[in-house]
DNA sequence: ATTATACTTAACTTTCTAGTTAATTAACCG
DNA sequence: CGGTTAATTAACTAGAAAGTTAAGTATAAT
């Protein structure tokens, strides 16, 4: 049985699904429109796994419209994603301050890089 | 030749691996000390395996000291999955306001439930 | 009714992952 | 030197993941 971070962390470890859940992001679609932009590379039945992966893991939600299955994301999931994420943060911004402590040594004149505003 | 991004989930979508991170966040620890609380569940070679998947993806750096190889956290990596995140931070954001809304709706003496402060 | 469309399921293959034990390397200690 | 500690490497196994093709299901269209 695998915990619920490391099956969302595990869904998003693929290009495919990374690339499925951005079509997403631009509203709902079926699992052919989805599908349409991988059909060169892989099958069908390949993209219904991947949503299924995706679906499982709760980043999106698959529905039923007659013969169709519209897809919508699941944006809930990527909130606990990031809190997780969040436990890191101080670390990164923190480093990036030494990074910039740094720049501001070997080269005075130069302008400051900014942590980026959130 | 996997991509940056999955190489990065993909090192964070194990528990254990998760753990020594969150250890490695509290400061400096060689091998042997990530190791210990694991030592119960696994082997120290499937431990040094862990860390080499973590260092392949950037996440952390080890270094030599003696027989000893101290590892850090390399906090710039989770800056790049957090920017990734960044583009479904909307979506996050809105749905948990739409959630606000609906809450309101059905019990409107509840106290506000807020989205966490960044 | 039959044909087409949208999608899923089944069965199988290949590759990757996470673990194992045993052997090895490297540095330090007495 | 000889032993101990720290960590890695090698060789192997079991199971999961990601793909395939072929067959199946459900709804719609003619």
């Amino acid at each position: 049985m695998m915990d619920v971070l490391s099956q969302t962390f595990s869904a998003l470890a693929d290009p495919t699904r990374r690339a499925i859940l951005a079509r997403l992001s631009e509203g709902v679609a079926n699992v052919s429109d989805l599908a349409k932009p991988f059909l060169k590379d892989m099958s069908l039945p390949a993209v219904t796994k991947h949503l299924k992966v995706l679906e499982k893991a709760g980043l999106i939600t698959k529905t039923r419209d007659a013969q169709y299955r519209p897809c919508k994301l699941n944006a809930e999931k990527f909130r606990d994603v990031s809190e997780w994420m969040d436990h890191y943060r101080k670390h990164w911004e923190a480093s990036f301050d030494r990074l910039d402590e740094y720049l501001k040594t070997i080269h005075p004149t130069k302008k400051k890089k900014k942590p980026k505003k959130r």
